[in-house]
RNA sequence: GGCCCCAUCGUCUAACGGUUAGGACGCCGGCUUUUCAAGCCGUUAAUCGGAGUUCGAUUCUCCGUGGGGUCACCA
């Protein structure tokens, strides 16, 4: 029998990464067995659906690699609906009752009714085991409006058993759920699946997500830059570990790896940094064209204007951020201004320059040296290793610190910034000369 | 409140009766070419409590406590 799963989100949000990380278990268990994947939105609540919404799961599961195999609206389903409900009235396995509408006590509506004896349900959890309810308590319950207006969990359970679902893979939420859907499919006569109940994902306050006091959206992290693979590892991790400890894992070698089976029982909490380590793994693996790719949109025009100087600050920026949206703080920190911007130094300001308990006699004296030797011995395309090769021994003797935190400083302005002999290789020849002299200048 | 589920470092987790309770992220500290990062190295840090079962419990059982879920004419 072939192992079918699916993802049955409402599109009444954005999709968020709770409903994303069932539908990554869903996926890998179906995918790992030769099985089926499959997406269904559940469009029957028209007044709170948005095509929009629909239209957000859709491009955030594909831009997180999970394809489902089939494609469904419940909507589509509703005269099957009806049908059913009719038939489970004749039979009278399920009636139509009377009674009085619930907002409006006055009004008399209909309601259908499923007929419960009560009985004592045990479900199979795959991986939590048996699960009994005593569901007396349910009573008779409403599954539909009428035979025209399914509830949500008949509706469900119907379409599952239609569309083949071997396996429910869902959250925590619906463990209390399950039995009423249980008693549904008896009536109906369809065959109960496989549920598999999924932990919730908390929120560092260990409280449950919410869309209105969390970012929970997938489409929000995906704007702030982090990469579907990157969230896919991460989300994989929240519940379950890798055997051997290995934790970034490309979707392939999840699929190697993943067993349902091992996925722990309690909520997790849903930790940022992890992810931005996670994603920075991914930032690390880019190409220098695709990083370049990546970072380009935010970057200042100045910078996009000068691929020699951009090729050569990459590693830098590469370095520093997990992100994209790192480097956007970094821009509007003015982190790289530095790269086309000739910093202000003067008299007024100079002071800057002077490291620790050096003076401004030293500092001077050293910037003088820096900027002849740099004249006379620096290439003219050179690297930071040329660069630091003609200034080491002096820097070393005279003091590191001495030597270049003033170097440093006069080329870029900046209490930070990357190291001096990256600065100058970055900015050539000309430039670097031409801001230490203004530099020695202001002190003069 | 009824019912159901859960409980190892701050966080994610490993250890399916015998481990100095392991790893990862973060934190803190150190190192590396001056700053900030990165990198490397290291430190700190946990079995919710109480009874059992057992030669031996993180692991099994029960009780308690705590947390969560669910109790719709929403999905």
């Amino acid at each position: 029998m072939t192992v079918v799963t699916r993802i049955a989100p409402s599109p009444t949000g954005y999709l968020h990464f709770g409903l994303a990380r069932t539908a990554l278990f869903s996926y890998l268990y179906a995918k790992k067995h030769g099985g089926e994947f499959i997406i269904r939105i559940e469009d029957t609540d028209v007044a709170r659906n948005k095509p929009e919404y629909e239209e957000d799961i859709h491009e955030q599961f594909k831009w997180l690699g999970l394809i489902a195999d089939r494609v469904y609206r419940q909507s589509e389903n509703r005269e099957r609906h009806r049908q059913l409900l009719v038939d489970l009235v004749e039979r009278d396995v399920a009636y139509i009752s009377k009674e009085p509408a619930k907002d409006d006590a006055t009004q008399e509506i209909e309601v259908v009714r499923l007929r419960n004896k009560g009985e004592k349900i045990t479900f199979n959890d795959g991986i939590r085991g048996d699960i009994t309810f005593d569901t007396t308590e349910l009573k008779d319950f409403v599954i539909a409006r009428s035979v025209n207006d399914p509830l949500y969990h008949f509706a469900v359970v119907v379409d599952d058993f239609d569309e083949g679902v071997t396996h429910v893979i869902r959250g925590d939420d619906h463990i209390s759920n399950t039995p009423r859907q249980i008693l549904i499919l008896k009536a109906l006569g369809f065959t109960i699946p496989e549920y598999t109940h999924l932990p919730l994902i908390l929120m560092p306050d260990k409280s449950k997500m919410s869309k209105r006091k969390h970012e929970t959206a997938v489409k929000n992290y995906r704007e702030k830059g982090f990469f579907g693979a990157a969230m896919i590892n991460y989300l994989a991790t929240l519940g379950w570990t890798p055997a051997d400890g290995k934790e970034v894992l490309s979707l392939e070698e999840l699929l190697a790896e993943f067993d349902l089976a091992h996925v722990h029982k309690s909520g997790a909490v849903f930790d940022i940094e992890k992810l931005r380590w996670f994603n920075r793994s991914y930032v690390q693996q880019l190409s220098d064209e695709a990083f370049t790719a990546y970072i380009e949109p935010v970057l200042p025009a100045q910078l996009r204007d000068q691929p020699q100087v951009l090729a050569k600050l990459l590693p830098v920026i590469r370095d520093n951020i997990s992100v994209l949206e790192d480097v956007l703080a970094n821009v509007a920190a003015g982190e790289y201004l530095w790269c086309y911007e000739e910093p202000m130094i003067d008299a007024s300001n100079c002071a800057a320059l002077v490291w620790k308990n050096s003076t401004g006699a030293m500092t001077l004296e050293h910037l003088r040296f820096v900027q002849t030797t740099l004249s006379s011995s620096m290439p003219e395309n050179a690297t930071a290793e040329q660069i630091k090769e003609v200034l080491w021994e002096y820097a070393s003797t005279a003091g590191k610190g001495d030597v270049l935190w003033p170097m440093r400083y006069a080329l870029t302005g900046r209490d930070k910034s990357p190291d001096p002999f990256i600065v100058a290789s970055i900015l050539g020849k000309d430039a670097t000369l031409r801001r230490l002299e203004k530099a020695i200048a202001a002190f003069e």
